[in-house]
DNA sequence: CGACATTAGCTTACGGCGTACGGAGTTGTA
DNA sequence: TACAACTCCGTACGCCGTAAGCTAATGTCG
């Protein structure tokens, strides 16, 4: 199921989120100097260990026991700087959205979004753990907002009633996409099939269940015998050449309508 | 995060969810007639009283003993007809499809797909927890199958290149924008807080935290300040909006392209 | 009709999870 | 030097999914 991000206290939530562009806030999390022992972690080094786990062993299997081992510590040491599970994984989502490209200056529109969209499924494809966590809050945190801000500067000027729309419809088609191609890539990996032969066994086992299949559903079984292009039954060339489709569907009607 | 499906023993996954239109499978789960005492569930029960529980409590608090506990007995109980939790789910998950509406026999294609999509936002949104269960598996079971089938007789005759993408797209964008209006309006729910009095603490907690924002992020800052058109701050009735608009972008590239 | 094999229902228990609580130890300040 | 503030973290609680095995019910066969 999916995570649900942006809830527990909002205050702190955001505080951290926005810590390094904050002026009051300092990278460390208490006041420069007050009584107690010197911090032994930052919220950074809890961040990148968390998302070391999460690439590693997939989101099913990210504790906080199995980021305070990472870490040499317990999974209580990490409730020092970080509220919850919950807020970390925010904090690992936005952290994950770091670094991403200026907009270019050059005015070609579509290519200009077809390398926003590349780039966006790029990082869901190493990341995989963040299709697993809730996209439709707010956007939270300074890199998803660079993220937005960089489709919104390529869209600049298009029509307000169009842009909210087109923005949307982006980002769900990416992301649809993305979850296709890495929970199909999961599942080859997880049974040892190649996609060939599990497709195959699937189909003998319904024709087995239902054999008024090709009746009952004629288009579906007519899809199915369509010839898929290139990729053969790889989900991920599969998933991204649905992806390149529906793009450029989108932006003909976006662009050129 | 998202709950995987089509995990597990595929065999027995596919009987219980071709189940009714299989010959071999009669209703009850074992031999008509064989020792031990009668069966006190049926496997339909259970999943009803598992939807109940979801579209009650949400997912979070789907358990196993929350679901023998509305059924009168224990969690171990459901274990004589349903493997696990995760076939639970793609069980209730196919149900909660069913009874889905022939496509229509006019002529008008447009208005088929958005009546389409208007009923997939429907399920949606009275099922939400749906959109918690990952659907980039394969389509499993009968009635996911029809109602893909409904959609692919609507756009029967569509070129196979465009097809493909064409349903892909589709689905994303009703999934996603159903996410977005959910999410939003379980936070509104939970917070107690009127979506604008939200909308409104966040922009005061974001303007304290980063004071730069509206230079760093030019765009998004005169996104926000656009006029949204009608519904206001209602989460629901914006993506909704967003939903509708990213359709017409779609199917002015297919149909009119 | 009685013995038995089979099976459903359920109790108990295990290992995992997130995290509340509170004690122990460290440190800046008065 | 005494204290207060603070970090760290061991323990524990109440959840979760579900493995194992017992009890009791039931159809079949001698």
């Amino acid at each position: 199921m999916t995570l649900y991000g942006g809830q527990g206290d909002p205050a702190r939530t955001m505080a951290l989120l926005w810590r390094a562009h904050s002026p009051a806030a300092t990278q460390a999390t208490r006041p420069r100097s007050a009584p107690g022992p010197k911090q032994g972690l930052t919220v950074d080094a809890i961040i990148e260990a968390a998302i070391a786990v999460a690439d590693a062993d997939g989101m099913d299997r990210l504790s906080m026991r199995a980021v305070g081992e990472r870490l040499g510590t317990s999974a209580m040491a990490l409730y020092t700087y970080v509220p919850s599970k919950r807020e970390l994984v925010d904090l690992m989502y936005d952290h994950a959205h770091a670094g991403w490209p200026q907009a270019p200056e050059t005015g070609d529109r579509r290519a200009a979004v077809l390398a926003w969209a590349d780039h966006l499924w790029d990082r869901y494809l190493r990341h995989p753990w963040l299709l697993q966590v809730s996209y439709a809050r707010p956007v939270l945190g300074p890199n998803e907002q660079a993220v937005l801000e960089s489709l919104l500067a390529i869209l600049d000027g298009t029509s307000p009633q169009h842009l909210r729309a087109a923005v949307s419809a982006l980002f769900h088609l990416v992301r649809g996409a993305a979850q296709t191609a890495t929970e199909g890539r999961a599942a080859a990996g997880a049974t040892g099939t190649s996609d060939e032969q599990w497709w195959t066994e699937r189909s003998a086992l319904l024709a087995d269940l239902a054999p008024d299949f090709a009746q009952r559903f004629p288009h579906s079984t007519g899809l199915a015998g369509a010839p898929s292009g290139t990729g053969g039954y790889d989900p991920v060339s599969q998933a991204r050449h649905a992806l390149d489709g529906g793009l450029r569907l989108l932006l003909d009607g976006l662009l050129d309508g």
